[in-house]
DNA sequence: GTCCAGGAGCCAT
DNA sequence: ATGGCTCATGGA
């Protein structure tokens, strides 16, 4: 279906397209609740459902999450991505940054290396991209995933939002949505109540954490602009947040695109394919990752780990393997 | 029932 | 430095 179809069917009235705002007075009357983003080698399901952030649910057409305060459906059409808000805006800037819609995905696959695994991985996942997260929900949404399945870490989310979260408007049709609660807001809810959100041990940390983000220490806002061992060292200070999880907060939200998270998933994917029946410490493989996949090494095991899923989820047990290097 | 999940902290070697 | 144990909870 094309963008313009999608447009028509919901809100002919107010329609605008990507791309033909021009400055000046008549800007005003460009607000629409819709837009295209121009886009091609985008795959939504794989970037929205693979594990980096756990708002986005199925709807009857593409995908509704939350990103700031605002509600969006999403969809893919032709000519890129079709979304959707709940009030009308002129500017979309904020949701072009957060699906990256704006980088050529070539140009981050080129600076891959070449060996077989990856290759194998970036052609199997071909469109998988990187959004870029809001740091607070990022780095709390890691906090509450250790040793969690993604659907459980979505459902824990989802209960933290709709209880503690400010509901933000929605189009007729669709379900609440909250936003992610604030760091100030979650560190006054009492553990047992954290704990009613099935977040089990997780709760302590959570509440810790927010505590200290609230009072600013750290800044988040300021770590982007930290070189990327001060940055990670800072997350690190926080209770509840070891390499893993702060790797995935300066990847997913921070702009680190070296960060190269260590999850059971690509900890396998690692041993399998690059050190088949040698014994590897994790440290090893950190010090590994953090050297042979370049600077957007956090982009590369995002496709090692979404390959490995798929290909784990796939018919049964059986098992295509990934060459090896 | 058993194993495992986008881990981290603590303690005994 | 390194390896094992514990922390809740639910899916497969």
């Amino acid at each position: 279906m094309a963008c313009a179809d999608l447009v028509r069917t919901g809100d002919a009235a107010r329609h605008r397209q990507i791309g033909s705002a021009e400055p000046g007075p008549s800007r005003l009357a460009d607000h629409s609740r819709f837009t295209c983003l121009t886009v091609s080698d985008y795959d939504l399901a794989a970037t929205l459902e693979g594990g980096q952030a756990f708002r986005w649910q199925r709807c009857a057409e593409g995908w509704a999450g939350v990103v700031q305060q605002r509600w969006v459906r999403l969809a893919r059409v032709a000519e890129g991505i079709f979304a959707e808000t709940a009030e009308a805006t002129s500017d979309w800037s904020w949701l072009a940054k957060y699906l990256g819609t704006d980088e050529q995905l070539t140009d981050v696959l080129a600076t891959f290396p070449a060996d077989r695994p990856l290759q194998s991985a970036v052609t199997a996942c071909r469109g998988l991209r990187l959004l870029r997260q809001e740091p607070w929900e990022c780095l709390a949404s890691f906090v509450l995933s250790s040793t969690k399945q993604i659907v459980q870490i979505q459902q824990i989310i989802g209960l933290l939002c709709e209880r503690f979260g400010e509901p933000v408007p929605v189009p007729a049709g669709h379900r609440p949505a909250f936003a992610f609660p604030t760091a100030e807001r979650l560190a006054a809810v009492p553990e047992s109540e954290l704990r009613a959100c099935k977040m089990g041990f997780r709760a302590r940390y959570l509440r810790a954490v927010a505590a200290r983000i609230a009072e600013g220490r750290p800044d988040l806002r300021a770590l982007p602009e930290r070189p990327l061992a001060e940055a990670r060292a800072a997350l690190l200070e926080l209770p509840g947040v070891g390499p893993k999880i702060a790797n995935c907060a300066l990847l997913f939200s921070l702009g680190f695109r070296r960060a190269f998270p260590l999850d059971v998933w690509v900890l396998k994917a690692l041993r399998q394919l690059y050190f088949p029946r040698r014994r590897v410490t994790v440290r090893g493989l950190q010090e590994f990752s953090d050297t042979h996949f370049g600077p957007n090494g956090g982009y590369a095991q995002q496709y090692l780990f979404h390959h490995m899923r798929q290909r784990a989820g796939r018919a049964g047990r059986v098992a295509t393997p990934i060459p090896r290097a």
